[in-house]
DNA sequence: TTGTAGGCGTTATCAT
DNA sequence: ATGATAACGCCTACAA
């Protein structure tokens, strides 16, 4: 009788044969497997040789029905952006020696797609999810929160209590790249942010946070008369059209800094066929510090938000609140600016 | 009594509730959710109304005790590549409107961690497998296939029957490159290629076949003694080093064609430092066509291999796989080259 | 400390 | 065409 569907899966070794070939019973077995109380070190050894020898893989499925499945889930909305790959890194490094797989969900830029994706995951009964600057913000993630362990990275909820944020302080960013600029002496200093297509405050996003850490430093070097905010899509072409305009418009600003590095590439690309010479005729400047800085003809100055280590502890929180921590932390890191000839004069 | 484990997963609203909802069994509302025969027009229309007003959704990890997940697993080993991004959002177009959901599994890069992503996607009952470039190949890979339906990109293997392969024409796309430049009347065109650390037949592997195309096509334009093919590892580093020995050596290749664009990137870093100009004193192309081609800062000619239509067919071959489909397939798009100002002589 | 006996939500077999 | 019910592999209250 085949009940796998297929035909083909080969018959598993199930916790009721380790049992038997240990010759203890299948609740001893479980509890080795969940490193739970009760179980002598006589008996854990010889259920750990009885799987070691059988082969034995518990199976998440079953698990799932009963208990954990030791899953979790990300989800990511722009897998473009290489600032998520050290993000990923740092996640799974983490979980390398842990039971516990991360499982990657991609909700290309819609909200109603990333909704589907998380219904999805639940639907798997994942463990806990770390949820990569969500379109979700507000009291449906609050509410969400309540039915599964979160981390949310990449939005600021600092005094949410249902979930833990892992954030870079963006607003600092912003202002060390602003004092940067001044100190290289450019005053006509503008922003070049993300248009708002999604819901929550602005305070909550991460170019909401970047935007007034601008602000706040323009403002406090008495350049107040030159702060420029300029938004755009997320979209290639709105990004072209925008910065375009920006260059050639008349009075162009001496130094540009964009909300994310893909941004800031877009705009060199923008400079360069209009024939502009960075820094001199206008310097630039990203965010995240991703591997594209590094490339000679970029050499872009950047904001180091060290990916890896927020991987790290988005893996670190979620897996303690599975276990049962109750009260929120939000975690922030401390960035720093990493200069390049993009906004060095010469 | 919680048996959740964490005390706030919602109460699920099961199959049985549909039934009673309905007024019908549970094997009908079975039935229905898997569209399977007996079931009238007018039961079915019940059940779906039922499930809808219920907002029933059905437990994957309940699912796959005894059937599908209808879950599929994607393992990519180097996220870096934004060629991904493009197979990721074929994977996904092909699958929105239908129940599977596509999950993405990291294995950066050593074969270990690929085994054990593999086995972990296994515990969880996926129902199929779409392997990107995987180290695993051969008989080993033969096996597995055996114990769940695969699709295997990037790893030519025309003659297997336990999988289906989809791949771009790795060899068409290095002859189209060594062609386009030897019309731009370049003779001394290199190759720069990966290092093979994974096991298996140069001919399987996705530079192995470009590196044969290179000579073929060299040859084939009387070009053999200019031949040169230099391999580095898939490091930043060893990128660097290799692509600065080869353009500060003696005989600098007047063009350089690198097995993908990430590498092409690099070497123009090199070109940049060294002062180097483009296409003048070295002429660069990449493959994958990836969207850092486009600016102008690399302005990169490269061959473009269509992620997308590999994507939706790698969705479309696994679930004819999944539903039962024994011969394998092997699908192989055409490749065209890109031409930008890297390789196109002024 | 160890074992027994349901039960989790779904599928699929076998009656009706 | 529809329904009753025995699995699937694991977890856990409870008994010993």
């Amino acid at each position: 009788m085949d009940l796998s569907g297929n035909g083909r899966r080969a018959q598993r070794v199930t916790i009721r044969d380790v049992a038997r070939d240990a010759g203890v019973s299948v609740a001893a077995v479980s509890k080795v497997l969940r490193e739970a109380y009760g179980v002598s070190d006589a008996l854990r050894a010889k259920v750990r040789d009885s799987m070691e020898r059988l082969g034995y893989r518990p199976l998440a499925a079953a698990r799932g029905m009963r208990g954990q499945t030791y899953t979790l889930g990300v989800t990511l909305s722009d897998i473009r952006n290489p600032f998520f790959t050290d993000l990923m890194a740092g996640i799974n490094a983490a979980l390398e020696r842990t039971q516990y797989q991360p499982l990657v969900g991609i909700s290309h830029s819609t909200s109603a797609i990333e909704a589907g994706l998380i219904e999805s995951m639940m639907d798997r009964q994942m463990d806990g999810l770390i949820l990569v600057a969500p379109h979700l913000t507000g009291a449906p993630l609050a509410d969400l929160a309540r039915r599964i362990p979160i981390v949310v990275v990449g939005q600021h909820q600092p005094n949410a209590t249902e979930f833990d944020t892992v954030n870079n302080d963006d607003e600092l960013g912003a202002e060390l790249v602003v004092r940067h600029l001044a100190e290289q002496s450019f005053a006509r200093i503008a922003m070049l942010s993300l248009a708002f297509d999604r819901a929550g405050s602005v305070e909550a996003t991460v170019n909401g946070r970047r935007e007034t850490g601008y602000r706040r430093a323009m403002a406090g070097l008495g350049l107040k008369q030159h702060i420029n905010v300029v938004r755009a899509a997320q979209t290639l072409r709105e990004i072209q059209t925008t910065a375009r305009h920006m260059l050639e418009g008349p009075n162009r600003p001496e130094a540009l800094f964009c909300w994310t590095d893909f941004v800031a590439l877009e705009v060199i690309s923008v400079a360069t066929e209009l024939g502009l010479s960075i820094p001199d005729d206008l310097a630039v400047v990203g965010y995240d510090n991703t591997f594209l800085c590094d490339l000679a003809q970029n050499d872009l100055t950047s904001v180091d938000q060290s990916g890896e280590t927020l991987g790290l502890q988005c893996a670190r929180l979620l897996i303690e609140r599975i276990k049962g921590r109750g009260e929120a932390q939000h975690f922030m890191v401390k960035p720093r600016v990493v200069v390049r000839a993009s906004s060095q004069k010469r």
